[in-house]
DNA sequence: CGGCATACG
DNA sequence: CGTA
DNA sequence: GCCG
């Protein structure tokens, strides 16, 4: 039984490990839910309050806190605002009566003494101390129950928190979409995969795309074939079940015998006649292609974000060979000790904290900075981190404009430990109808993300501060690379982070077309094309005869529209 | 033998 | 052409 | 490379 755990847009805060505030936990004391309202707050200000609600996280058995990203579903608001009129300004009044608004105070005090402290102590509003005080989560009392479970999402909530996978899509392994197969993380014939994807690479850095594209499809049906074999495919799943298999042809079913069986192979050797032993579970076309010397280094530039499969052979015709060769051609420049130096990036404060405005273009991705960043991009991302950036993301957000809805879609979504970048889906009441409303929020926030130096770079030159954008959208994107303020996370790692800001009504389609993976989605699109005459993108769905676009009021309504059963998003994972 | 996802910059 |  |  596969139950649904993420994609309500309340996910907001809530990992899987994450607890609700009516949880215990081993210390005795609950997860309290903390969300910083930065107005009247300095940048250092909030990343010492941030550093202080991680630091928790080491302490055992001491006090439990979470930083969360959107003010309703906190149990304390810390403060600086002193004002109704002010508050008013970045929270609802209707809320802030359900909440614990506390000053700074609070926190560094109750993490002094590892105890949550009595709120009323600290209420950062006169006029909202008796509500402080009700709502202030230190009761030790099981009816602690508190607060924000009644404050759910309303804009967006689909009711379909428990949805499961259908066991019949389980069973459906043999279909001929990954739409409507269930294709779990990780698979028991994950080296027939791996030798596949290494034919699938070779294919694509070389041009054959539409051979790649097969590869794809092969791999995309062997992730599915675990739950209808539960093991290890035998020699008599071969004979019977497995050569009815969609997509294993007769060059790709020769090399799955191959990599299956095993055992001996016959190559015929046009001179001596004699057959050639091979190498048991591997397929020998895959050790050619690995020990390539064309094949490494195609694949060592097609690393790098910006370069792909076309400019990878260009810069091997013209005599590159290794990523250091890239580094001279493209004038990288290089420290004494022989690492990459990064431009001037970093963010200059005043005194106060403030980060000083360049007014200048942010610093684009180009395959230069690519190349500089390309070994912190190489360090995955764990789940926790995705999480941590996540909310302070979304604090950022709803600081800039309070009541915005937000899920982490992408590989995290998928549930895979570890995420190559960070995905996340927003949007707003406000952005009804789409258009400049989106175009202006995205630039604002992507904006202020750089100012308060969380963003060091965008993709492809989107980064003119004051721009303008004609066109209409229910749906944009920003490609950044974000980082962690060096006092939440001492790495102050490069990570990528995708950004998609949508129209409430585009939303639900821009989770389920940001949630993946790949092929998952490719096959989704073909499905409602070839079998239902529709067209499906990240913010609709279109008729195709007549236009008429169909908006979807929550995840399952995309599959039902597209005439499919829906699939966990765990089950999603259709690509290595 | 034609099609293979769709959109954006 | 590259990315999601 | 595979499918209709």
């Amino acid at each position: 039984m596969y139950t649904r755990r993420s994609s309500s847009s309340s996910d907001r805060s809530s990992g899987p490990e994450s607890s609700s505030p009516g949880q215990y936990s081993p210390s005795g004391y609950h997860m309290i839910k903390v969300y910083i309202l930065q107005a009247k707050l300095d940048a250092t200000a909030v990343a010492e309050l941030y550093t202080l609600i991680k630091s928790c996280k080491d302490v055992p058995d001491g006090l439990r806190l979470q930083l969360c990203g959107n003010p309703s579903d906190a149990d304390v608001i810390l403060s600086n605002v002193h004002m109704r009129k002010r508050l008013e300004r970045h929270l609802d009044w209707d809320i802030a009566k359900q909440k614990a608004i506390v000053t700074p105070d609070w926190l560094h005090d109750s993490v002094a003494q590892q105890r949550p402290l009595n709120c009323a102590d600290y209420a950062a509003l006169g006029e909202l101390r008796e509500e402080t005080d009700k709502n202030c989560p230190d009761c030790d009392l099981p009816k602690c129950i508190c607060s924000s479970e009644s404050s759910k999402e309303s804009l967006l909530d689909n009711g379909t928190m428990n949805l499961i996978t259908s066991p019949h899509v389980s069973y459906n392994y043999a279909a001929r979409y990954s739409c409507q197969r269930a294709s779990p993380l990780v698979c028991p014939n994950q080296r027939l995969a791996n030798e596949l994807s290494v034919l699938r690479i070779h294919r694509d850095l070389e041009g054959k795309t539409v051979n790649a594209l097969s590869y794809e499809r092969a791999i995309a049906v062997s992730t599915g074939l675990r739950l209808a074999y539960p093991r290890v495919i035998t020699q008599a799943d071969l004979d019977t079940e497995v050569v009815h298999l969609p997509y294993l042809g007769e060059k790709i079913r020769s090399k799955v015998l191959l990599c299956f069986r095993g055992c001996y192979h016959y190559v015929n050797d046009a001179l001596t006649k004699i057959n050639e032993f091979i190498r048991f579970g591997r397929i020998e076309e895959c050790n050619t292609i690995r020990s390539s010397a064309r094949f490494l280094s195609l694949k060592a530039f097609a690393s790098i974000h910006g370069v792909g499969s076309t400019t990878a052979r260009h810069l091997y015709s013209i005599g590159l060979r290794t990523v250091e060769d890239m580094e001279q051609y493209y004038d990288v420049p290089i420290a004494d000790d022989g690492v990459p130096l990064l431009p001037n990036n970093e963010p200059k404060y005043t005194p106060n904290g403030k980060r000083i405005p360049t007014n200048d273009t942010i610093p684009d991705l180009d395959i230069k900075a690519a190349l500089v960043l390309r070994h912190e991009f190489a360090i995955s991302i764990s789940r926790s981190e995705v999480e941590e950036m996540h909310n302070l993301i979304m604090a950022e957000l709803n600081d800039l404009k309070p009541g915005c809805a937000s899920t982490i879609v992408g590989g995290y979504r998928r549930g895979k430990p570890e995420s190559n970048d960070v995905d996340i889906v927003i949007t707003h009441a406000d952005l009804r109808g789409g258009g400049e409303k989106i175009t202006g929020l995205r630039k604002r926030f992507v904006e202020r993300l750089y100012n308060r130096g969380l963003v060091s770079h965008v993709a492809r030159g989107a980064g003119f501060i004051a721009q303008d954008s004609f066109r209409w959208h229910s749906l944009e994107n920003a490609l950044t690379v974000f980082r962690l303020p060096a006092q939440v996370d001492a790495r102050h790692l490069h990570r990528r982070l995708d950004l998609i800001i949508a129209a409430p009504e585009a939303y639900w389609s821009a989770v389920v077309g940001w949630t993946g993976s790949k092929m998952f989605e490719r096959d989704l699109r073909l499905w409602a094309k070839t079998e239902k005459g529709l067209k499906f993108d990240s913010s609709a769905v279109t008729r195709r005869h007549d236009s008429k676009r169909f908006f979807p009021q929550s995840e399952n309504d995309v599959f039902s529209l597209l005439g499919l059963q829906w699939i966990d998003p765990t089950l999603r994972n259709a690509d290595i």
